[in-house]
DNA sequence: CTTGCGGTTGACGTAGCGTCAACAAGTACC
DNA sequence: GGTACTTGTTGACGCTACGTCAACCGCAAG
């Protein structure tokens, strides 16, 4: 029941983007995807947009200023994709990736916080109930401030899921250990020194030591009382795990 | 004090990207960069890595977990930005950020919302207490249904900011309109259709109508109390805004 | 005739790699 | 000695949504 009325009302593409309050760059590109073509093309190759454009304009910039992709939005406008089923879809990803972020954020605001107090750092968030704030002495002791403090830091930026993995894959690494000493291997055996590689990859999530520093650390275990306390608890005797880091700094780290 | 040991361990690259979780293109994308180069190159152009390029790495995977840019990384790393600082800027980035997905995603869901219940929907969030619901009967009989849905879904994917800088200017619209009306100027002066043109302006952020809906909606001014009551406590005659509104719809809207 | 305006079509750059090519060197096997 | 396989190498394109030149063109005013 509508007129044609093929010389309608157009304006140039400068007019269509001061009024939609985008770019000329942006209409062409919109023309480019085939998102919005103009009504009509001069001789010139200057492009005209008619009412019916703005509409479809309009739309497509209310779903972009809601977050959807330039794609997503051209297959709902031709049907193709539900609107209200992409917008549920994009507004779980929205919240998805704003939790991200929110906890993202607390693990830089943790980071930030151990950087800056590296004196006074407490380690609660050290795994089961390890107490490392009184290790903290004997480790800088051995290794100097600034390592103990950068491992530190590395552990801190450790969410809590992470740290939950870093325990179980200790746990793992333990039980693998206790097993090999129950089936008197030597610290040398394949099997050993599988699980030493665990413990060594273990370890440089927060730190990556040198041949000597492993080593050293072995040795921290053997004498310090919580470190022992750590591993007898899950059946593994320090010195055995001591032996078979010393090989395997030997073979492995030179 | 370190003694010199040029011949020590060395990892092939595929070691490396296994141990520390990265991929062989990633690694040879930060020697790219610049970010870690490898501590030997072999004749056949292999990269080789020592334990300090490890440690470099394991700083900056740390930093890129917190999703810190690969250019940040790269002065941190060169000591030509301080750490501290840059975690701090990169907090307040995520957090700003998050905020802001946070309210996309509420507008997102007001959307959807308006969408599904368009028949009952109510536009409490309409401005300054502009009460549209019972209106609402009155567009669906002069545009259609749909038509009024999805300038309602428009109107809804406003946030506050939006909605006051609307009210604001249908504010200012009216004043400009009351000073036409108050110096006498007729509905074809410039100044009064330029005023139109904001209305129209204003009126498309939610709907673009064509020329006869347009001078409808001015119609439905002239006719609808609430609408009346609307301008009038501005100082401004329907009729007066209908005038201008249907020059305008001949001129730009044909 | 020059200048200026308003438009046009490329083409590059953006962040951080993934994902093919196409090619080389060393090793195992027949 | 030839062949296949493995592990590496260096390009180069692709991805979002355009911004930002660059080079050019037609038309109107001075």
């Amino acid at each position: 029941m509508e007129q044609p009325r093929p010389e309608a009302v157009l304006w140039p593409i400068s007019e269509v983007a001061e009024h939609s309050r985008v770019s000329s760059r942006t209409l062409r590109h919109y023309d480019a995807l085939g998102l919005l073509a103009p009504a009509h093309l001069g001789p010139n190759g200057y492009r005209w947009y008619g009412a019916p454009e703005l509409r479809r304009l309009q739309r497509i910039l209310l779903l972009r200023r809601l977050g959807l992709g330039l794609d997503v939005i051209g297959e709902v406008l031709q049907g193709q994709r539900d609107e209200l089923e992409a917008l549920r879809v994009h507004r779980g990803w929205l919240l998805a990736e704003q939790r991200r972020l929110e906890t993202l954020a607390a693990t830089v605001a943790r980071t930030i916080h151990h950087l800056e107090q590296g004196e006074t750092m407490n380690a609660q968030d050290l795994f089961e109930g390890f107490d490392n704030h009184s290790y903290e002495e004997e480790a800088i002791a051995r290794w100097g401030r600034d390592t103990v403090r950068a491992a530190a830091a590395r552990h801190a930026a450790l969410d809590s899921s992470q740290r939950q993995a870093m325990a179980a894959e200790a746990a793992a690494i333990n039980a693998e250990l206790a097993r090999c000493a129950a089936a008197g291997l030597k610290a040398d055996d394949d099997a050993v020194q599988a699980a030493v590689e665990r413990h060594w990859n273990w370890v440089s999530f927060s730190w990556t030591p040198e041949a000597t520093s492993y080593v050293g650390l072995g040795q921290l275990y053997v004498e310090d009382d919580r470190f022992r306390a750590f591993y007898e608890k899950d059946g593994v005797d320090p010195e055995y795990l001591l032996a078979g880091m010393t090989v395997y700094a030997e073979r492995r780290l030179n």
